[in-house]
DNA sequence: CGGGAGCTTGAGGAGGATCAAATCATGTGG
DNA sequence: CCACATGATTTGATCCTCCTCAAGCTCCCG
């Protein structure tokens, strides 16, 4: 299971979160001390390592998670017992945005990478409510933005445009390096199978559109991939 | 264009919206009377025909719309010129939430059937903001499900079963009939070209698993939908 | 060293794309 | 009222992509 550490006084969750290093990120980045102060249910941090589950779907929704390293997957399963990836999300985001307004969890929310987070109770949100509600509707915009950044990009045309745009989509134009998953979860991202996933990313790589610098480590051919995307 | 036509007078908008025949549905469900009186805005009716667009890409946005009757599509353009629908808003629905947090808005948002909705000028939802704030997190909230519904049900598996799956989706199951549109927007819907949407509706037609009882009005066979969708 | 899980590759076939043409519906002007 | 132009839908023929089933391969760990 995952590893819950928190420090055991309320007070100790203003500290982290006053000092937390993308403070400007997160669900509390308008926040002032005297709100902190109003916070009195621990802020827990978590980390789930790769593979782990950070939540099921249907689970009580107690808390929201905010992402600080890692890469994390939501996944939905379909009538047939497939599966399907309808997000991913990655550091600043926030995960189970729904405990706000429903009861239970949506979607399996799974580490693809291992994932630091803080825990926050559903309570501290609807204590603080508006407060956040600038930062709350951030969050759901960028979800909303996420999902159909995911239908437009991952989940149209041919499958070689489409990987093409995950690594592009995997880390920002100025990165060094691009961290890739295993091929069964790029093939539930994009629609295809397992297999088609496989041999195009052994494709590019044949090509030296992408390179393996380490296993799933991937440095990038920019140009060489936006011409794929879009041809 | 669009059919603008308004109330002159502030408190018009209140008498209309109080009296709205789908309150419940809609943005404004928890206000009172002197929430209402606040409103120094007109709350426009607008209507648009089949075919028209309520606002483009890009546009500044202005205001938040509830869709009260009809079916309005939201698409996006890819980089190889394509196009792709995000999401399908009907009754109860709301389009162009972004307005609340961003400047402009993210997609074309066009008519598919008649649509009538009601114009929210965006400074209507910010001054209200703390009153409305449990509706706007159920809006953000609807919009997110249905695009992961999007992308879970109608871009996954053949074209066959999404085909079912748009059928399924277009109307409650104890609906008597079921609209549908243009082959050209099922295709973009779908994630599958215009023939073959249409060559997959006109076989679900000869297996008389739906019937179009006049021009893309249909009556389907439930169970051997579900069959289908789930094959 | 052996076993397992994930990745790669191969051969074959099915499903969907593409290009092209025929049919149907709609509206317009003669 | 009919002839015709226009656009959407349907259908056909062909090709190519991607899925399926299957077998090797690599790497890691006991």
């Amino acid at each position: 299971m995952a590893n819950h550490e928190h420090g055991d006084a309320p007070w100790q969750a203003f500290k982290q979160c006053e000092s937390c290093g993308i403070r400007d990120l997160v669900l509390f980045a308008d926040l002032t001390e005297a709100d902190f102060s109003q916070i009195h249910l621990p802020i827990d941090n978590v980390v789930i390592p790769q593979g782990e589950a950070l939540y099921q779907p249907g689970q009580p929704a107690h808390a929201v998670f905010t992402v600080r390293e890692g890469l994390l997957k939501l996944e939905q399963y379909l009538p047939d017992g497939n599966r399907r990836i309808v997000s991913l999300l990655s550091q600043g985001d926030t995960a189970g945005l729904e405990a706000t307004v429903a009861d239970t969890y949506e979607h399996a929310a799974i580490a693809l990478q291992t994932v630091k987070a803080c825990r926050i109770p559903r309570e501290v949100i609807t204590r603080l409510s508006p407060r956040l509600h600038r930062q709350l509707m951030n969050k759901w915009h960028n979800a909303v933005r996420k999902s159909h950044d995911c239908l437009r990009e991952l989940s149209t045309g041919s499958a070689r445009q489409r990987v093409a745009r995950l690594f592009l989509l995997l880390a920002p134009d100025d990165a060094e390096v691009c961290r890739l998953f295993g091929r069964e979860d790029v093939g539930a991202l994009l629609g295809i199978t397992t297999e088609t996933a496989s041999r195009l990313v052994a494709e590019l790589k044949r090509q030296s559109v992408v390179s393996e610098v380490s296993p799933n480590l991937f440095t990038r051919n920019l140009s060489a991939l936006e011409a794929i995307a879009a041809e």
